[in-house]
DNA sequence: CATAGTAATAGGAATTATTACTATAGTATA
DNA sequence: TATACTATAGTAATAATTCCTATTACTATG
């Protein structure tokens, strides 16, 4: 893949941060350095730096967001505040508890637990 | 809330099916019954039922679909044929754990297992 | 039974997120 | 540097969903 100034900026961007953004949220920030950046350019590059393995899709009900974090981990959803926290309680067992079970090969299990976040209690 | 003759076919609809259906889906099911049902009148049903608890939403990947099964339930997502599976795998001590480590009281747990099923093997 | 008030509907317009297309510009290489 | 190829910007198109409005149906009450 040759390179482009554009993916590079973009890649930076997601890494960068610890939230969960969205396409329309890369494209604004990333609009800062680069003003007259397609939105197509992002989703195009978006889709390449996923399938390239540097970054994650994650679905927030049906809102798409980005996470640089490549380890498997699970999220937190605040229905409060909306905020969407990393954390790891993905237990290696179910992958064989499924296998057995279900005789399903597991690649990937992705879990958000719905609830209220330490901040409104 | 008030009787609605659209609602009750939407309802019937969903819970007569073992598939996920999208809301496409559910809305050509339901034109078979009552040809002039908008599209408009399937969203805002499915919203109300959602409320009340009749059904679920569920969020295969982006795609939105509707699940009739109230009980708490996992999925297991074929990405070969893209089949929705219906499991019981929720280990309830995840609640406690992430209310203890986390302090996120938890409302719903929403897991999806990617990988291939036993049809492809 | 008539009717007023409420709530639901159909149909289409508007919105939002995403993808496709095309001419142009940027990158790598010989 | 000339050439070939790939990526981009900008725009159009598509898809899913929500919003809006005039109309219709149900229900409680007189």
């Amino acid at each position: 893949m040759r390179y482009s100034h554009q993916r590079e900026a973009i890649k930076k961007i997601v890494q960068d941060t610890n939230c969960h953004p969205t396409a329309d949220w890369i494209f604004n920030q990333t609009k800062k350095n680069i003003p007259n950046i397609s939105l197509g350019t992002v989703y195009r590059n978006l889709k390449r730096l996923e399938e390239e393995g540097e970054i994650n899709t994650i679905y927030d009900g049906n809102i798409v967001r980005y996470d640089w974090n490549k380890d498997p981990h699970d999220h937190l959803k605040c229905k409060v505040c909306g905020d969407l926290i990393d954390v790891q309680l993905f237990d290696d067992n179910i992958r064989e508890t499924v296998l057995k079970k279900y005789k399903f090969e597991v690649d990937d299990v992705e879990m958000t637990i719905i609830g209220t976040c330490h901040k409104h209690t």
